[in-house]
DNA sequence: CAAGCTATCAAGCGATCTATTGAATGACAA
DNA sequence: TTGTCATTCAATAGATCGCTTGATAGCTTG
């Protein structure tokens, strides 16, 4: 046979670099926490419980990959995830992950306690329409701030006790997270539930949500460059 | 802030299992080899130049990450790609590092050779209907008795030399061959052009087409699952 | 310019990964 | 049963990775 094969190997060590970026559980935490919303090093160090170096350090993988981008802001650097095409790339990984290992999901299981009833995003849709339910975003404020589902108003799980009155009780409440895999909107909804008030959970967390409403407009986009 | 993270790490840690599956050249390699048909350990050893039982380790890596599947053959052992949804993965990795790192294209660039004309689906399809256009397969055999795209001739690149005369003269030759950055296709449409024969390159591989081409029929089966 | 803070760099140690070697298992055929 | 061959297991050295520590560079404020 023909030989046709001098450096084909650049060519996979060059996606291995890729590759490595996901091989980490670290990295994959810091990669969850931006792919809600830019961080600096400080602020993504002490979400994931690491030391200021090592966390750098993984983030220059994650950079070295393609995965994130770097970018100063006067004293702070900050790392955003570096598009939707990253966004999605991780989505993926994540969901096949979930799908082919079946630990993915038993982990997943225990870690996001009984299950709370969840709607998809055509029922959310309807009942918004109808103006049945109101929907509420879970997360912590900065991320809310960075991005979120739009009509959403922020109640932070932490503050969800305290600011139930802000809530109609004649309404159900739907609550969504960081998404399916994120344990604050199966939280919120047992809390709620605890309090009398109706509520379910959507399936999609901000990112699906963002990856899937704004896919015609950045097409566009794309198409624009 | 309610702290909800007793084993949030375990599923990070499952996810990376499979991330480390993308993080060696060697296991990339074999994925590569494994989305074109199955083959035995023997095959796959002796195709990607390393020892058996190191092949095998790879391969036991891949099987651990829900990637491939292992099936007894009398005296061998036949892996295959998992699915269309380790494929879809593995295609999305690649795309993804030759679209964020340009090292990676660079790589394939000097692999490749100069550039040939590159037709895409929707013009294949055109000249086909048309009658002006015949199209091959230059892939080994093998790969071809195990997936092809419907109506391609196959015709191995260490063949193509000798079996000119099976080409009629006034038809352009279409080539295909394992995906954008094989370069089979690209030999094979220098060589035709060297011999006086109109020719050009399908801007897909046999991977690439099956997923698009069969994702009617195959969501159509998941859907009945 | 000096102080104070954030992020990165550099070096080192332990843990993990990779490829090799040789032995063990499992299927087939005589 | 015995021999043979493909594959896997087990053990090992060498390389790489991951986290820590201490030093350095960059920006901002006084």
């Amino acid at each position: 046979m023909t030989e046709l094969a001098p450096n084909k190997e650049a060519l996979f060590e060059a996606i291995a670099v890729m590759g490595k970026a996901f091989a980490s559980p670290v990295r994959l935490e810091l990669l969850d926490l931006l792919s809600q919303a830019p961080r600096t090093v400080e602020q993504l160090a002490q979400a994931s419980q690491h030391s200021t170096a090592n966390t750098s350090q993984h983030l220059q993988s994650l950079h070295a990959a393609g995965m994130v981008t770097r970018e100063r802001d006067g004293i702070h650097v900050r790392y955003a995830i570096a598009g939707d095409e990253a966004l999605r790339l991780w989505l993926a990984l994540r969901d096949a992950s979930v799908a082919q290992l079946g630990e993915v999901e038993r982990a997943a299981r225990d870690y996001l306690g009984p299950a709370v009833e969840t709607i998809d995003r055509a029922e959310l849709i309807a009942r918004l329409g109808r103006g049945e339910a109101i929907l509420i975003d879970v997360r912590p404020a900065e991320e809310y701030a960075a991005g979120h589902i739009d009509g959403a108003r922020s109640i932070p799980l932490n503050e969800l006790e305290q600011r139930l009155a802000e809530l109609p009780a004649d309404r159900e409440v739907v609550a969504y997270c960081r998404g399916p895999y994120c344990a604050y909107a199966h939280e919120a909804v047992r809390r709620l539930h605890a309090a009398g008030h109706p509520a379910s959970r959507l399936d999609h967390g901000w990112p699906e949500w963002h990856l899937e409403h704004d896919r015609n407009s950045k097409t566009a986009e794309t198409r624009a460059a």
